[in-house]
Parts: structure tokens; C-alpha cells; sequence
DNA sequence: CTTTTCCCATCGTCTATCGATGGGAGTATG
DNA sequence: CATACTCCCATCGATAGACGATGGGAAAAG
């Protein structure tokens, strides 16, 4: 009986949302997913098993730079940058966004 | 050198896409391919190898009916009507993908 | 010392989209 | 008549993305 629970995410909206989040500075795994509960006001909850594997991605594509350190509580975390090529695909990837977007509400108003 | 095609759909989205089209009133596989690509200005493009498995999916769960009949074009067509449980998923999906935008956006503004 | 919090990562599964492919039935063309 | 084209259906196999479960390890809190 209990209501069914949509999605954490857009699919296809995560790399989108992790490369603006560095966007705005360095910053490790698990802090990426923490800023991206507190700033959706806990409706985008990226799941650790959904966030590395895509951190991975982006890392092989070339779109962020990963170096080891240590987190503000003193742990062993690995923090990530973004690259040129990675601001390049933010654009790219939020025009496309944007576009998808107005066009699905063309859609829903119709 | 060619530039990168963005894919022609927001995954997740489509069956809500398909609803909506739905709820103006009963239409054929094809017609709702057209008319998504039409009011969306060529953005929103199913092919068919997504569309008629989602329409199969929709029948499964219960939202929409079909029936056989003929076009407008007097072709053999596979009429699909909105069903009162895919009026109440229909609504459900559009609270949830607004809920998801909104919470995006706040990403993307932030 | 034990538990909790923080932070990393992978594996297997599931679901959805997509390219390729195939076909049949009406209409238009030459 | 023969041919081509448009309309309309559908499936199959590949690919990719997200998720639940699982497993660690090291610092801090109790």
C-alpha cells in the first residue's frame, strides 16, 4: 500500500548535473551528491552505485581531472575538477537540455 | 566532423509523452509519432522501434486501450484510447516530471 | 572498544531507447 | 499492368544508464 516512489533521477540528466555542480569548484564523490540533495531540497537523491560509475565517464571522456586528498573531516576522498573539454560538454549538454525541455512542453500544453 | 547528435528523446519521458498525446483523444501508432514531431518542431523524434514497444508497455499496465480499425487514409491502424487508471498515471507522471524540472533547475541555477 | 559517519568502488540486474529489419496494404505514377 | 512510394504495424539485438546490494577502510564519537 504504499505509493510508489518515482525515480531519483531524470535518467539521462545525471552527467548534466554533476558537471554543473563542479562547475562551480573542486569537490569529491560524496560531496557532489550531498550539494546535489541540499540544492533539489532532497528530490534528486544520486545514489553512490548511480554516482561513480558516471564519475568514471566523465573521467575517461576526458571532461574531469581526479586527484586524491583529504576531505575537510580528514578522510581519504578523491576530488574532481572539471577540464576545458568538460565546461565545453556543460554547454553542450544544457543547450540540448533546454531544448528537450521547451520542446516536451510544447507537448504537455498542447 | 560531424557534430554529435543529441539523442531524440529525454529518457523516462516518453510514456508520459505518449499520455498526454492520448488524452486529446484516440489516435494510431503512427499519427502519435507525428504529432509529437510536429508540435515539438522537429525536436522530439520517436522512432518507431521506441514507440510501439512503449505502446505495449501502456497496454500491459493498463492505461490505454486499442482496438483495430481503419485511417484516415483508409490504411488497417491500431487505434489507442487513454483509459481512466492512464488519466490518474498520466497525472501522476506530469507531477512528478514537473517536480523533477524544478528541483533541476534549481541545479542549474545555482 | 564499539558504533557511526564519511568516502571509495564494483557487480549484477533491470529497463528503456534505438538501429536494423521485415512485411502488408492502399495510392499514385508511368 | 507494373512499379514505386507512403502509411502503418511489429520484433530483435545491441547498448547504455540507473539502481540495489554489497564490501571496504579510516576517522571520529560514544
Amino acid at each position: 500500500m504504499g505509493k510508489e516512489k518515482p525515480s531519483d533521477l531524470l535518467p539521462g540528466t545525471l552527467d548534466l548535473l554533476i558537471l554543473k555542480t563542479l562547475s562551480r569548484g573542486r569537490m569529491h564523490g560524496y560531496g557532489i551528491a550531498e550539494h546535489l540533495k541540499q540544492t533539489s531540497a532532497d528530490v534528486l537523491q544520486v545514489g553512490e552505485s548511480s554516482l561513480y560509475p558516471a564519475l568514471q565517464r566523465l573521467l575517461l571522456n576526458g571532461w574531469v581531472n581526479a586527484e586524491w586528498g583529504a576531505s575537510e573531516n580528514n578522510r581519504r576522498a578523491r576530488y574532481y575538477t572539471l577540464t576545458a573539454a568538460g565546461r565545453k560538454q556543460l554547454d553542450a549538454e544544457r543547450r540540448d537540455f533546454d531544448r528537450m525541455i521547451v520542446a516536451i512542453h510544447k507537448v504537455l500544453e498542447a
